[in-house]
DNA sequence: GTGAATAATTTGTCAAGACATACTTACTTA
DNA sequence: TAAGTAAGTATGTCTTGACAAATTATTCAC
């Protein structure tokens, strides 16, 4: 088990915290191959010493990676660089961003964006009474000129002033974000069925090709819902992928 | 914004840390009732002071349960109960223990346990050479007396020694763990299709039937490939719900 | 009465130090 | 030579203390 001896330099005047600084750092080691799989870090003690930190500063910016997967550690043993298997964590994102992660152009069609009364179930996850008037979305989401997802947001009234020109241009969680919401749990259901006729028209597939289906409702940090979404997508051009990490 | 008084009680002699003995005795507060949505704790300082703590072990019961989303903190202003919108968590976890959990009996059916010789595409993921022999293991799981699911699995020679009858009693990741597995990442592709002639024959379903797929590989803490699966889920029977938290 | 500045409040970061626990290695004994 | 014990190693937990940064409330000046 070799131990390699990393140089790091840390900006004391810069507003980054200390312990953010280092988890970069040490992540970009691991990223470029510095600390490749398997190498064992220094100890605690050490590291602090080298670098003229605390150990429980230290202990914050190594917890941090353990906590992304990057470290795993082990009492009476040492820190040891993951194998580098984490592809994509678990993160509140819209496709929007997930398809500009990837490389993909997302392009959106908005098809309507109205306000309506709030119908029961619609209601309900929002925490509105039903009839309550909310903002719903119809779009259609492209990616590489192809019809991807075809995607129906509801928003309580009053979340955020949202344009379809926005909505072309830029995501909808980035556009919440903008205006100042804080999002912060969701809850997701994932499923599949067929498409409809008019689904399966939209989405230039046959009629019954199977679909994925995401339906989530969004919270923010008050625990107000901002968000309810019903997507559907086809299963021929999207899969989801994601890694899962244990703590 | 009302601050609410806990009861609280540590055992110093337990072998459980101080912080997670209060982590739980907070989040068992959230559950009963007794610290509703919206509440605000006393500051840490105060806190730590009631409970003869030091605040750092106070911050680090806090930030274990900011973590898991229950609670949420703001510099300047202190720190409030998240509406309880948490539902599930993501985890590594099998379908057998979320079958468990929801309730619903689940009971295995192994078709077939052998060793083979690896694909090329299974030797990939594994990180082994293509023709090594692997574990491969075929099941069907049910619910509730029905069929649910089609569980293909492989796992790289000697990780853990698995019997049929075995399979049958626990999940397969509760056996691995059981086995001394330390599972650590997995990474995972969900999608969606229609079933093949014969899997719609076992799970009983019409043939063309929409299905929820699942690709997973799953890594130690030393980043081997310990175990690899195509799962199929009937989609009338089974969607996916999970918990994201923004950090 | 309004706007700007200041003070109070609370979390965020960091330090120094000490002891406990789990794991590994080396040494001793049969 | 094998098994048991002791020592060494490194993370885990906890304490005390101090200063910084963000938010909210209060005060002061016009």
């Amino acid at each position: 088990m070799t131990v390699t001896r990393l140089d790091i330099d840390l900006d004391r005047s810069s507003p980054v915290p200390l312990y953010f600084q280092l988890a970069e750092r040490i992540a970009e080691a691991i990223q470029n191959g510095e600390l490749p799989s398997g190498t064992r870090l220094d100890n605690e003690v050490q590291l602090a010493d080298q670098l003229g930190l605390s150990r429980p500063t230290v202990r914050q910016a190594i917890q941090y990676l353990v906590d992304k997967g990057l470290l795993v550690r082990k009492r009476g043993v040492g820190t040891q660089v993951v194998h580098g298997q984490v592809k994509r964590a678990v993160e509140l994102t819209s496709l929007y961003d997930d398809l500009r992660r990837a490389g993909q152009q997302p392009e959106t069609r908005v098809l309507s964006i109205d306000t309506v009364p709030a119908e029961e179930d619609v209601a309900g996850v929002l925490g509105v009474a039903p009839g309550t008037p909310v903002l719903r979305l119809e779009r259609i989401r492209y990616a590489s000129g192809e019809p991807l997802a075809l995607l129906q947001n509801w928003l309580p009234a009053g979340v955020a002033s949202l344009t379809a020109e926005a909505l072309q241009a830029r995501g909808l969680y980035e556009l919440l974000r903008s205006a100042g919401v804080r999002m912060r749990v969701a809850n997701q259901r994932i499923g599949a069925r067929t498409a409809t006729p008019a689904e399966a028209r939209l989405l230039e597939e046959r009629r019954g090709c199977p679909l994925l289906t995401m339906v989530r409702t969004t919270y923010d940090d008050q625990g107000r819902a901002v968000e309810h979404g019903s997507h559907v997508y086809r299963a021929s051009h999207y899969a989801l992928e994601v890694t899962l990490v244990e703590r």
